[in-house]
DNA sequence: CTTTATCTTCATAATTTTTTCAAAATTTGT
DNA sequence: ACAAATTTTGAAAAAATTATGAAGATAAAG
């Protein structure tokens, strides 16, 4: 898939905001369904009139009655304020990832390129076998480069539900890691966890 | 995260807070539930089948069956008073940072910039490598700025619970700081403790 | 069933961090 | 300026954490 840089509209003043999303190249609306001016699913419908462009819909009302509503009138996913701004990450990853608009599967960190739909590991076109634990730690840190993962964290993403394993297995599992790959991606942060970092 | 002012409501009147609530741009509501007119948990209705404003209910009442009822009204949480002014900041905080609307993981203060995401320090870009009570230490300080805490205060936020040490100790860690950080943040103030300030 | 690969634990070595200590330097109040 | 109290600092001990090789346990494959 090709790399694309993701265009939003985010915007108080809901004329502009159709005019934005009408003449440019947006990938994703996030639509606040109290505008000033036009309410939002008149934005809505006037978008979508023209172009199918995904939209999520965010709104302080939070009836069953309004999620019909605004699902019907075309916005591809609803949340009710207030809401973190990592649902709203997530809700638009989700959203893109069903327009077909990014894949999830992939991660791309430096030369270091991640596949979990055919359980690949490339290092400059150059194929690296990881184990499926050392796969989903691998992709779990690749995620969320320089964020630290504690090991807790990290279990929970080899073990599908609470399986009890000991801190000391991640410890061997990254240093089989670092031994496959040969550059050292991966940082400790000591009494805390790992991070994928360069510096 | 956009910088933001936040808005609360404090009244003796049950309506016009009800009114007040409903009609401007509130983030939380500080909530007596033995208020003049109405009871605290009326205008909590009142005001969730509007809006979903983030809710903390104040109560003099102490059984466990008020602190179920409260929160099944939909508060977000509930202290008994009397209850310090600082512990009401600190469930503010805890609400807000659930809602989404503050981060609390991140600490800015002039060039120096805290993130405790990604376990990080910098200084104008430079990023600057702490370990773990240095940087609970720093933070501490740069959460509040001009704030003077005192060495045992500081003991508190690299240690979990009354582990005892000595005061010394955080001198040193002190020390250590300000070697990393070329340019002097923390003052010392004589006979108290330490505080983050230029001047 | 046997073999192989993977996952986990364990013990020890290596590393990093935390804490203490004591002498030197600084600050404060008289 | 002096004495008392407090802080700074470098060095070293103590504690905690991580890296590593080897070996046992488990699961997968032949």
């Amino acid at each position: 898939m090709k790399k694309r840089v993701l265009r939003y509209i985010l915007h108080d003043n809901a004329e502009k905001a159709i005019d934005l999303a009408l003449n440019n190249e947006i990938d994703c609306i996030i639509l606040d369904r109290m505008l000033p001016g036009l309410s939002g699913d008149e934005v809505l419908k006037k978008v979508r009139e023209i172009k199918n462009i995904p939209v999520l819909m965010l709104t302080a009302k939070g009836s069953d009655q309004d999620k019909i509503e605004g699902l019907l009138l075309g916005s591809d996913d609803y949340v009710v304020k207030p809401v973190t701004p990592y649902e709203v990450i997530l809700r638009v990853r989700a959203i893109l990832k069903r327009a077909g608009l990014i894949n999830l599967d992939k991660v791309i960190y430096k030369d270091l390129e991640l596949d979990r739909k055919y359980f690949l590991v490339k290092i400059k076109d150059e194929k690296i076998d990881l184990t499926k634990a050392e796969f989903e730690i691998l992709f779990k840190l690749a995620q969320n480069p320089k964020v630290v993962f504690t090991r807790e964290q990290l279990i929970d993403a080899i073990t599908p539900d609470g399986t009890i394993i000991s801190d000391r297995t991640i410890d061997t599992h990254i240093k089989n890691i670092r031994k496959k790959l040969k550059k050292d991606y991966i940082k400790t942060v000591f009494g805390l966890g790992y991070k994928l970092d360069s510096d």
